[in-house]
DNA sequence: GAAGATTGAGAGCTCAATCTTC
DNA sequence: GAAGATTGAGCTCTCAATCTTC
């Protein structure tokens, strides 16, 4: 449930630490509707594509590899929550459709992420939250 | 080689994105001398416990459960950086014991991870580094 | 029975190679 | 040939079940 076990001695080790901590916190809370972080994700951006987005898109717009969304969408289909479909102008790609069930698992799970997101800012001040994006945004900045 | 590929409209997403980002960065350093991030992880445990650990009490500090050890000190096993070895006192525990190979990687690797980590924090300055410390760890002790 | 380790099944990710379609 | 998708192999991780030793 934690898929970092890295050592917490540094900063790279507190931040890596902090975000296994929270990944792991919201997985637990979504895996109740049947969902996890990679899935919500992917069903959320199909959501927000209309309820259908080409596999490449997808894999595209969450920043991974092509082959990975096949076996997530493998397994999203398997849980009923997306559909293969075809594109008429291309009969090389192959659509991800949300399904009634998908969109339903994406709402609840929607929730429970904001909810998960909203509880990790209450510990924190306006404030905080800004200086927290700031430093974040620091850091990811020089690491291309 | 980036192992969380969530969305970032939020402190969560930022936050599991920023940590991605800097891991798969490490990650690929780390390549060049054979290792991974959780192989290097493993491999100073073990160098910390005097070269020689309990595969449950590895799986105890490094925060994870006990066949993922036994997973992972099979393939550094494979990397000829570890071998199993015998407890007199008690036959049920296994050792994973450093091999000079593994000692030379782990030196190796530490000055990579070592050098990534300070690489991260000469874009902060001290004031800022203190503060995302103390964020993260206003984070983390609220997510038990 | 409890503790230590392992095995089997499976999620999630990567890369390299392949197949179809453009 | 290039793009879209898939497959196969492998790493990292989890949980449930098993085996040995205490």
């Amino acid at each position: 449930m934690h898929d970092s076990p890295v050592d917490v001695r540094g900063q790279l080790g507190a931040l890596l630490h902090a975000a296994g901590t929270l990944q792991a916190s919201a997985e637990a809370r979504l895996a109740e509707v049947g969902l996890s972080l990679p899935k919500l994700m992917a069903l959320r951006k199909i959501a927000d594509a209309g309820e259908s987005i080409a596999l490449s898109q997808l894999a595209t717009r969450l920043s991974c590899v092509k082959s990975n969304i096949t076996q997530l969408v493998d397994r999203l289909e398997a849980d009923g929550f997306v559909s293969r479909g075809t594109d008429p102008n291309d009969r090389r790609s192959r659509l991800a459709v949300l399904t009634p069930e998908g969109r339903d698992a994406c709402q609840q799970g929607g929730a429970i992420y904001d909810a998960a997101e909203r509880e990790l800012l209450s510990h924190l001040s306006d404030s905080e939250a800004r200086q927290l994006a700031g430093l974040l945004e620091k850091l990811g900045s020089h690491s291309g």
